[in-house]
Order: C-alpha cells, then sequence, then structure tokens
DNA sequence: TTTGATCTTGAAATTCATTTTCACATTACA
DNA sequence: TGTAATGTGAAAATGAATTTCAAGATCAAA
C-alpha cells in the first residue's frame, strides 16, 4: 500500500508530472476506502482530514488513476460515476436495485463464451462488463421494491 | 407495427392517459430508425417531417415506452442515453470505440451461467447488461486506436 | 355541440455531475 | 535561489436530462 503510492508517484513523475500533497491524500484514501466510491463520497472522506482539498482534485486524481490502469471507472446507472481499485482481479458486479449493495463476481466461463463471441465477429475486445442488476438476499427476503419499479 | 402504435395507444388511454399526434409521431419515427438512437438523432429525424416538435417530447416519449416494456435504455458510456426497442428478443452489444458499429448477440449460455451466479448470491435478478468494448473487424484490420487509446 | 377536468406540449428554467478556466501555489531541477 | 512547468481550488462553463408553467389538445359527461 506503502509501495502502491510510491510506485504510483515515481509513475507520475517519469511521465512528466510532479509529487502533490493533495492527489497524494486522495489517492491514499482512495486505496484505503470502500469500493465502489463516488467522486462525492471520497471527496468527504479526504475532507475529514484535508478540508482544503476541492472535489476537482479527487475528479483529476480518479481520471488519473484510472488513465495509469490503477482505478477501473464503473457506472451502476445511478447517476454517479463510481471508481475501483484495480489492482483486485477482474470482476463483475451484482446490483441491488433495492438497498444498493453491490455484490462482486468472477466467473472464468463467462469470459470464456464472452471471447468466443468476439471471436465469431472478428471483434477484438479490450474491455467488458457485465452487471446484473436485481434484489439482493435480504430485499429479496424483505419483498422491497427497486428504483425501477 | 401499425397495430404495435395501436396496441401502445389503448395502452396509455386505458391508463388514464390521452392520445397525442407529436407522440405518435415520436413512436412511429422510433420503431421505424435504427437501433440504439440518442434523442438527439430522434429529435431530429422527426423534426425533417414534424418541425414543431420539442426535444422534450421525444425525451418523454422516449422514457415512456421504456416505463411501459416497449424500449430498452442503453449506456455505451459515450455520454448519451441510447433506446433500443424491446420487441427484437434480449441481446447483448459490442460496441467498437472506433467507429461506434453496435453488433448484436445473443448467448444462451451465458445468461444459463449468469442464472447460476445469481443464484449461488440468493441474488434476484431482473435485468443486466453485458457490453463488450474493442475494436470490430474493419477498424482491427486499420489498426485504429480507440477513444480510450 | 359545449363544457370542463385532465393530460400533453414546447420553451425556458433548473438540476446535477463533470469539465474547463484561470490566477495563484507548489514542485523539480539546475 | 531562480524559473519553468505542473498542480490546485474556486468559480464558471458545459451538457444531458428533468422540471416548470402557461397555453393547447383530448375526452367524457352534459
Ligand atoms: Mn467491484
Ligand atoms: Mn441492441
Ligand atoms: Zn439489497
Ligand atoms: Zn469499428
Amino acid at each position: 500500500m506503502k509501495a502502491l503510492l510510491k510506485d504510483i508517484e515515481e509513475e507520475i513523475l517519469s511521465a512528466g508530472g510532479k509529487r502533490s500533497r493533495s492527489r497524494a491524500a486522495v489517492m491514499e484514501q482512495f486505496f484505503r476506502t470502500r469500493n465502489h466510491t463516488t467522486v462525492e463520497e471520497l471527496t468527504r472522506a479526504v475532507r475529514t482530514r484535508f478540508p482544503r482539498i476541492g472535489a476537482v482534485t479527487v475528479y483529476r486524481t480518479l481520471k488519473l488513476l484510472a488513465r495509469m490502469g490503477y482505478a477501473t471507472e464503473l457506472d451502476f446507472g445511478d447517476g454517479a460515476r463510481r471508481y475501483e481499485s484495480s489492482l483486485s482481479s477482474h470482476h463483475d458486479h451484482l446490483v441491488c436495485t433495492v438497498c444498493g449493495a453491490v455484490i462482486e463476481f468472477e466467473n472464468k466461463d463467462i469470459e470464456k463464451l464472452q471471447d468466443l463471441v468476439t471471436l465469431r465477429h472478428g471483434f477484438r475486445p479490450a474491455a467488458h462488463r457485465l452487471e446484473i442488476f436485481g434484489r439482493c438476499r435480504k430485499c429479496a427476503a424483505n419483498g422491497a421494491e427497486g428504483r425501477n419499479e
């Protein structure tokens, strides 16, 4: 984690960037915070310790991390872009439309079938996303209704 | 197609709505137009014949069709919501990040594996989306680069 | 038909996430 | 240090989508 931040800083430096305390604070908070966070959430979290850091810097830092491959941009269709660290291996998501819970899963068989599909179409895949929306176990039991019902 | 529009009108009526020429024009254009269209595109198309129809009506009509189950909202991550008729059977998409081409595919095996995944998590799926981004055959041959490279 | 309650429309205003701008601060490096 | 480049944060701008509202259309009951 300490090493990770150091690596990223080095990479920024060798790309002509400079170090910055604000950015370091945002990055540290990001890798520490729960996954699938929004800019707004992360900004609030960072500000408890560094009240002067603006949301713009959070936007910029997350975009930078995404460009560098250390973060992945997500969109669960609720109006706010979400980010997750790309250190954990690739996975897809079950999104509960009632309580917002996000369950991660990984399924090699699905991925293999995807490769077959793209191959069949002469398509060179670069990325994919699979999101399944519905009710999590708890919310299904409650009989609660989601945001689209 | 004529019958479809009639059905939708009836359904709107019996739900307490009223007929409207503008909405009828938008709906007809929508089911006639190419798939995966944006509000902006559809508005332009409708306006060639009914110049007084505003974009707001197109927004409203598409939202209505989506709510009624006749249209599906899509998001290919390029900033504009897209819609497609939900009359054709369920399918997922390969999206070329170079030329914007969209290839539809359907894979029952993938869907079955998805059901296994949700079952395993006690998750009640209501909808899902699977999008694979990359280069279509033509753009891959060209060696062209996409919007994220 | 006329009436009047209700729905629909389109322009303008608003919202909201994100991006851009810009003056000032910070950093790297000689 | 000096200085050229990058980074910051507040405010302004952007842009898609939604809301508001006054005027227009539709429908069922008289
Ligand atoms: Mn995740
Ligand atoms: Mn499609
Ligand atoms: Zn839930
Ligand atoms: Zn292409």
